[in-house]
DNA sequence: CCACGGATTTAGACTACGTCCAAATATCGG
DNA sequence: CCGATATTTGGACGTAGTCTAAATCCGTGG
């Protein structure tokens, strides 16, 4: 990806009601333009080099902002942070955004189609992860 | 689900190749029953009330060794372990088993159906994670 | 029954990641 | 420039997970 310039960066923060200051910019410059899917951690230590003195709480608070605006996606897919799932047979999974709580999909719920045409990829195992709420629930 | 005794659970074990210790048979009660999809830390607190004394290695471990004989499999979607994506539209992703890379796949790359036939939710959004190697990765 | 050796478990040190907060600093409107 | 607000900071803190060397367990053969 061209490395959008600072003007194009401030422009686009401005554009999603952000303020933009040097810290932001720098952590927009990396994390905007980044092909990679890092995590918090990753994003800052990818920042420091260029802004040596950018706190591991702004990064955190940053990151977070840019999601509420709608510039980054959170994405739980980090390797390192594992649930145990006893079923072991295939099966997709409904995620709660309120409480967090991990539910099973029967395998035929849900049709998935065209994986075996997917290039270059040997395919062990996959799901459909699909996140929302339960409809219905007590306020 | 009805709770096994511990005859079927070492039965269970040592169909999978692993000998039943007071410990293990103590995590698979648990782990091997549950509904829920556990990390390893809830484990350990499940189990400790039960078996107070195990220890937190212990339960790791054998989590691990479960999940090698088959018996247990781990999903990486526990919140609060978060990876951020700029790509904020629809989009599917891989992960390379080998090297934990997450890479994106088009929302057009796979065809997902019956989504809207799932009961008692509202979805918000929802993705395809493929798991696998990359093909012709050298040796 | 006992000794041996491998398998298993243990406690606790250690690391990494993330959260939180009160104080310091930067920025903006007037 | 001033005061108000927004932002950033460092560091303390909590938690989850890893690692290791030592202790214990347990099946086996003598
Ligand atoms: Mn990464
Ligand atoms: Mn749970
Ligand atoms: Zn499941
Ligand atoms: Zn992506």
């Amino acid at each position: 990806m061209a490395a959008p310039n600072d003007n194009d960066l401030i422009a686009r923060l401005e554009q999603h009601d952000i303020r933009a200051s040097a810290q932001r910019v720098a952590i927009a410059r990396y994390v905007l333009a980044t092909e990679d899917h890092p995590s918090a951690d990753e994003v800052w230590k990818a920042v420091t080099p260029d802004f040596p003195m950018v706190s591991r709480a702004t990064v955190y608070n940053t990151l977070q902002l840019f999601t509420e605006k709608g510039l980054l996606r959170q994405l739980v897919l980090a390797e390192g942070c594992i649930v145990y799932d006893p079923k072991v047979e295939p099966h997709h999974h409904f995620v709660d955004d309120e409480t967090g709580a991990i539910e099973d999909i029967p395998w035929t719920a849900l049709r998935v189609g065209k994986v075996d045409e997917l290039e270059g990829v040997d395919v062990r195992d996959y799901m459909v992860v699909v996140r929302g709420r339960r409809k219905g629930r007590r306020r």
